[in-house]
DNA sequence: CATATTCCTATTGACCTGGTAGGTTTTTTG
DNA sequence: CAAAAAACCTACCAGGTCAATAGGAATATG
């Protein structure tokens, strides 16, 4: 399992905030109930998205969330990649990699790294907008 | 993360016995020795490859493991997917799949859906002859 | 001030990972 | 035949991660 609930709430939420776009600040209460997410679990997944400005939060009553762009702005790559630390098949790629001192002499690396490529590109290849249209 | 070292272990080892193909059976002592991996642990991977007729094994002294076909006979999935349970990218795809009472409306499935076959194929695509001539 | 919201930190139970431990059985060899 | 070497089997364990819950603090509105 590559994606955990990390990342496919973040997903869904911003995707419920892309399809609500344009009507002001939304409360993650409603985001929530609308996705059958628990509020609580949500709030601990927002702040990475609102750090990196892929959202912005007001608080108070009247507050919530909205998106900082367009949806067709977003694409699923960053969302995953903010949520889920990295979209590495093994431990040896991506953030927190130690270098392997099997690497040079590894037969396998070149299809890992290949494959961890062909993965970032194939989600940045998708926007939010395109995922609304169910493209 | 999703290849965690059970797989990687595995591939590793099915690398190291199609290296030495053609050498009658060898004990996965040495394996182990050769790739720097525990043997215990390597005894408890490698029952899901015998029975499945990847790889045999014969008791005693002098006995060991050798591949049952030629290298180039095996797919990469198909020892990842033997030994990781299944390379789905999410919970509601894959083999213990129990199915999403929202997989009508959610916008994200068909992504996921296309992301687990690029997967399968990418993994399908490569075999242990290709991997050893480092292809 | 009451209310509603974001924001923050700690805790928890269940499960998974990577590995260890301690054998039993089978076969070959000296 | 006895010893050694190998596969095979089952239980256990420490640490981490996941998915959530709990309980608030800060902030803004009306």
């Amino acid at each position: 399992m590559m994606i955990s609930t990390r990342g496919r709430y973040a997903l869904r939420v911003m995707l419920d905030l892309a399809e609500h776009h344009g009507e002001g600040y939304i409360p993650m209460k409603v985001v929530a109930g609308r996705q059958n997410i628990s509020l609580k679990y949500l709030e601990r997944i927002l702040p990475v998205l609102t750090r990196n400005h892929l959202i912005e939060g007001i608080q108070g009553k009247g507050g919530g969330y909205r998106l900082t762009e367009e949806p067709a702005k977003y694409r699923v790559g960053d969302i995953l990649r903010l949520t889920e630390g990295d979209l590495a098949p093994v431990a040896c790629l991506g953030s927190g990699a130690k270098a392997c001192e099997r690497a040079d002499s590894c037969k396998t690396l070149p299809m890992w790294r290949k494959f961890y490529r062909i993965t970032n590109e194939f989600f940045d290849g998708i926007t939010l907008a395109e995922l609304l249209d169910n493209i």
